[in-house]
DNA sequence: TACACCTATTCAATATTCTGAATGTAAATC
DNA sequence: GATTTACATTCAGAATATTGAATAGGTGTA
């Protein structure tokens, strides 16, 4: 006999929009916050709190780099369960401009020469 | 990019363990609500409640047979996310004792002498 | 040490879901 | 036509989920 509650707390912890997206950025490997939150154009603290629920429904886990929390999908399944839903999974996910974390920074270095070089012309 | 609503919809559907079971019971094909009623032991208008929510989430479809109402599940891919989930499927429904719908009567003789032929001697 | 940055948690208001009870409806039977 | 049978719908109170706002915590940096 299956386990009926522990299935129905599974869909539950899927039946949202916004963690279904979160899971799908998840879907070409690990992520960190500030990344979902330049993705998805959220509140940090909204796109936390998703991510505490599918944390407890036990389909995704975390680990700390410094300051980021780079979080990925726990089980083979799940990502099979995505494949079907979404069709197949990008390789990799896009660098972001609106997102600080080094990854996105060593892509985007227009915004690294901002930040680390000197002020444009126009300020002298 | 994918309708995230539209699954998040469907997930909605299937999380509830009530609603999972009537989705099993499915798997064999087509049911009748008595049936559900026997096999899961909850009152008739509380399985119509759960039917209603699988049926608008487009999940199950239903047919009328004189004054029985059978449901079956609807799209291939749903049986194949319930053997994901539950296994590979049984091939039939067993009858019920408490059934009283004329599939399960014909398979139960003993309830039918009962019923369609005389008192047991007991009662003489 | 103080500060800025990245993330997590708590709180409260609102919205939605769950479930029992009562009632409605349509088909068969008497 | 009245009754029974099989199923559907409506309603309301309780429980749970959703989401914005405020704030707390930990880590690197000046």
């Amino acid at each position: 006999m299956p386990d009926f509650d522990a299935c129905a707390a599974l869909f539950k912890a899927l039946a949202h929009p916004v963690r279904l997206q979160i899971l799908s950025l998840l879907r070409a490997g690990e992520v960190c916050v500030c990344h979902m939150e330049a993705a998805l154009g959220r509140r940090q603290a909204y796109i936390s709190q998703q991510l505490m629920i599918l944390r407890e429904a036990g389909l995704i886990d975390s680990r700390k780099e410094g300051r980021q929390v780079f979080y990925w999908i726990t089980e083979e399944r799940t990502l099979r369960l995505l494949d079907d839903l979404f069709g197949p999974a990008p390789v990799e996910n896009p660098a972001l401009e609106a997102c600080p974390c080094p990854r996105c920074a060593a892509a985007n270095p227009s915004t690294l020469r901002l930040s680390e070089e000197e002020e444009p012309y126009a300020h002298h």
